[in-house]
DNA sequence: CGTCGGTTTGAGCGGTTTCAATATAGGTGG
DNA sequence: CCACCTATATTGAAACCGCTCAAACCGACG
């Protein structure tokens, strides 16, 4: 659903930049905590003390640790609906940053504990969600511990296609660069651009400019990515 | 504490060998539901149907995925006192296989519901817990992802001196295979064993023998595993 | 038209794997 | 207690995959 923000053409809302980090103070001055971020601010960093739970509202959000030397693994893509880091630690272990302009609603801790006990849907939703987190986490740890520069890209293409084809064309918009997907597949950019322009070659997909692709013989590309599973339900 | 038995030579307690999968109506047969498992079975598969919520009480589980050529992604690493696989979905998406000998209680769900509804301590440690889980699988994924095999290597030997050393002898037993060791950090048994000999050359870690290991320098060890966090919260 | 960020492409290098041989430890039976 | 046997671990040599570095290309935008 809102997932479609980080690929279709949404236009840029108009952003009202708030600052690198969520601040609580901030947060308040906004109605019901909403705070909104532009491409490549941060909404929390790695060590931070966390501010609350926080939910996206509007947008996509990439969450990645970084190594002294700069080295960077994304961890997952975070979108509309989906809630970020609820880490219950005194500390955040990743970084988030909008890679997409974001709205993000952050509720005290308090009143997310008070419905956890109150409402029992609520209470299932939650741990359905960090159960669906816990399982892409795994599913990423398969791609990355075993799978091979064209396995991870397969699997990575057959992922986008699944959950952001546009119905009409069968094109998907690639709002990402080279750079993030390689961070996300434990690659360098050149590897996953050799690997898609190979597939291009082999009439695998389609991929007309840089930043669009169609899937064209699923099958094949199916078998490449080594696994049925592609990555479904990551960041969901 | 319990996880203690992965390394001390506990000695094997007598195993009444149930069969390969948990069966609840065998389950059913013994009082509240506590199955033993003897070292190679399993508590359930990839693709089984979750028979309940499963609670390690003594020994230690892996969690990992196969791929249909055999290759194999260790997940985690689950011992005595910790919950296992706690998944809301309809598939196990890992195997659970018992590495020591092991006790497994398995709550029903509805059960498992009903304490999270009325114990408030009980939900609050549950969700610190799949927290942890997650934060864990993030930092096995950076490793995998951007980590090379030295220090791959130094990260995971300082989580095992960080949570299994003996306190009395400072050396730790490891009881497991290398090769096991290498499906855990997405490398070969072989690369494994280089890495570890070349650590023992340098003298930063003494190996008197393959099972047995002490850190030396630790400060080299910490720099070459070049983050500081070291795996800290595996599996627990 | 020129600049700038991002992408593609190429050549060479190096780390990890692969394959194979050897060494070591643990267990069994003579 | 020793010889054997099997598992596992170590070590070596060669191949290969992905990385690094560098250059060319492309599209957007002034």
């Amino acid at each position: 659903m809102a997932d479609q923000e980080l690929f279709s053409p949404e236009s840029n809302f108009e952003v009202r930049t708030i600052g690198t980090h969520l601040g609580c103070n901030r947060a308040t001055a906004h109605p019901r905590n909403v705070v909104k971020f532009a491409p490549q601010e941060h909404v929390f960093m790695q060590g931070d003390a966390p501010k609350g739970i926080y939910k996206v509202l509007r947008g996509t959000v990439i969450l990645y640790r970084l190594m002294a030397d700069g080295r960077r693994q994304i961890q997952s893509f975070v979108s509309g609906g989906e809630y970020l880091a609820m880490t219950f630690a005194d500390r955040h272990d990743v970084s988030a940053e909008a890679i997409t302009p974001v709205e993000i609603l952050c509720t005290p801790r308090a009143m997310f504990d008070r419905r956890l006990q109150n409402e029992a849907g609520f209470r299932q939703r939650i741990l359905t969600m960090m159960g669906t987190k816990l399982q892409s986490a795994r599913e990423q740890a398969l791609l990355l511990g075993r799978k091979n520069a064209m396995e991870r890209t397969a699997s990575f293409l057959l992922f986008l296609d699944h959950r952001f084809r546009n119905p009409e064309t069968g094109y998907v918009e690639i709002r990402m660069s080279r750079c993030d997907i390689a961070d996300y597949l434990g690659l360098t950019l050149e590897t996953v651009s050799r690997m898609m322009n190979k597939l291009k070659q082999r009439g695998i997909i389609d991929l007309p400019q840089a930043t669009r692709f169609a899937v064209c013989k699923r099958e094949q590309l199916v078998s490449l990515a080594g696994e049925v599973d592609c990555l479904e339900g990551i960041a969901a």
